[in-house]
DNA sequence: CAGTCGACCCAAAGCGCTTTGAACGGCGGC
DNA sequence: GCCGCCGTTCAAAGCGCTTTGGGTCGACTG
């Protein structure tokens, strides 16, 4: 059933049938009421092939991530995806994927933008200096970043607030007496992990404290690497008595490494993750139940949806830049410092 | 820059350009490359949505998941897109995700598939007795099943043996001397979940040991209902002494209640863990390296968008039904079985 | 009462591509 | 020399929708 099937049968112009259906107000409330009925009961169903052909609007939502050498997928992007497609899916928008090495997502973007496939596109994690942005300015083409691009880009953006989550993380460390934090981080060319550990920095500098190089590590944030780098922060000394982890994964991880040192947490070890909330791994059922930075990723897809759907409408892109303030949600897996010469012991004994 | 556009520059009607650009004979070897330069030149890209109307084929792939009550999101299955992904972008198609809840899934594959926005839809974890298989092979339209469907059903799928995995697994255990197995599981009204419970429930009668209810536990596949899970097997009597879990995640839980029981790996107990291959969740990283069941699910997504070409192409459905073996790989996980005083002892010294 | 103005509806022109059916030479076969 | 055929090209008809630019008619001004 086609539109013009739909308005013989009717007895009305194409024209006036669109135009019941799409809302317009030329038509008379009685013809439109008549319309929808019609359209309901033959279950019309307009070809969005042809609507997008004749409007060269696409209704679709682009969202690009970057996987590479086909490996590493991040857990966290379906979480961000379904928050994505909840708004999307309200708005009667389709969503199109397209995972990409770095060196085609030029082209990626070009494609989607430029014939016109999406409407907008959402993308994710730029890395430092990142070409990719300028273009999509310069194109004009409406776009949404997930992290936060170079300062200066005019670019509709949602991030969340790393440096200032971690920063808080470590001020709170320090005033339970931590003076040997360790970081897990993510692979700190990503700008969020970066800024993660400018946050830590600088709350142990305003302590006073020298940040520690060889506590601080950097890699996927994966189950695995939390063990690796706190096996290798426990073979340090002075021995941590903190862990700041940038995901519930390398926390795991780190649990695990903690407990084969022979050290309890919160007792002899403070742990702190930075939460996205991903349903799987939650860190308010650990045992004990983490300390987080909390901020919901999912929350944040389906913001960034909005956004684009507000780029689409026309909306400034300077208008459309958020930083999300992030919570530090306390509970048992953080406690006071131990003195050092009872950590020395722990340690000694699990030797 | 569109065809007609192209085909005046060339002094050539919009017939042979279109026909030259997608290979068709009648085209003399000198202008389809004076046509092909041209293209290239100006960087034309023929519109995707003026293509799909003129042709009613969307070059596009819909990804269907549920999702439910917006929450639980499989971390599985951003791996399995990424398979999708990888063979769908090699086709020069687009890949559509459309999560819906239970209720909605008629309606998406609906839309999808009548209003040609794909050309073929991918469906995953087929519920029991699943109504929507039927319709969809009633209506004709390509799909693809990632999981098995009833088994009289007319329709493309590719599974992995479910079944077969965890009776070869059961069965190992059984060899080790193994007589009580705990089975931590995926929600058992999911096929695949009721296949692997079915596999270890055969290789526990074939060795003449009845399957313990009471050890049996099911629900989603999360890190801590593997905890939860396996505290509570640890609390029967006789103890279980072996582990089967349905995810790594699960087994990542399950590994800190035997911890906390103060039981080792694999002296006191054995642990099996079906593993998907989540680059993030590396089962041979783990401590000990995990004995699994291991079949790639990103393989399988590619595999599957394979089929939906195929599909597409016109092959039938009866033709395209696969179930991939599952190997079992053994790692130092598992072990014989401690003689069950032992085992009282460990647990009785741990509480 | 002529003229204006809304309210309502219509015919037709695209949107940018594919594909059908036909035209046009140049060729060998009879 | 005429016919038919092949290789090559073209004009034009869709695909199914939106949207422009009128029409028509009754009601409302002055």
């Amino acid at each position: 059933m086609n539109l013009k099937e739909l308005s013989a049968r009717l007895g009305l112009s194409q024209t006036t049938v669109s135009r019941a259906l799409n809302g317009y107000p030329e038509v008379s409330e009685a013809t439109r009421q008549r319309v929808l009925a019609a359209a309901e009961r033959h279950g019309y169903r307009p070809s969005p092939a042809a609507r997008r052909l004749a409007t060269g609007r696409a209704q679709a939502l682009g969202v690009v991530f970057s996987i590479e050498r086909n490996v590493l997928l991040d857990p966290h992007f379906v979480e961000f995806l379904a928050g994505v497609c909840e708004v999307a899916g309200r708005h009667g928008f389709d969503i199109l994927v397209s995972p990409t090495t770095p060196a085609q997502e030029l082209v990626t973007y070009e494609r989607l933008a430029r014939n016109g496939t999406v409407d907008a596109v959402i993308l994710s994690g730029p890395g430092e200096g990142d070409q990719r942005i300028d273009r999509l300015v310069r194109s004009g083409f409406p776009a949404v970043v997930h992290g936060r691009p170079a300062d200066d880009a005019r670019i509709a953006y949602l991030d969340v607030d790393n440096e200032g989550a971690f920063h808080q993380a470590g001020r709170f460390l320090v005033q339970l007496g931590h003076r040997h934090v360790a970081l897990l981080n993510g692979e700190e060319r990503q700008r969020f992990a970066a800024d993660r550990r400018k946050g830590l920095e600088a709350a142990l500098c305003e302590a006073g404290l020298e940040p520690r190089d060889d506590l601080f590590f950097s890699g996927q944030m994966s189950v695995e690497n939390g063990y690796r780098f706190a096996r290798a922060a426990l073979s340090r000394t002075p021995l941590p008595t903190a862990f700041l982890c940038s995901s519930v994964l390398m926390a795991l991880g780190a649990q695990r490494a903690i407990a084969e040192a022979g050290l309890r947490v919160p007792d002899d070890v403070s742990l702190i993750a930075h939460d996205d909330e991903m349903p799987s791994f939650r860190a308010d059922h650990l045992h004990p139940p983490m300390t987080t930075t909390r901020s919901s990723i999912r929350a944040a897809g389906a913001r960034v949806a909005e956004m684009a759907m507000a780029r689409i409408a026309g909306e400034d892109p300077g208008s459309l830049q958020e930083v999300w303030p992030v919570d530090l949600v306390v509970r048992g897996s953080t406690g006071p410092a131990p003195e050092t010469r009872r950590t020395r012991e722990a340690a000694a004994g699990a030797r």
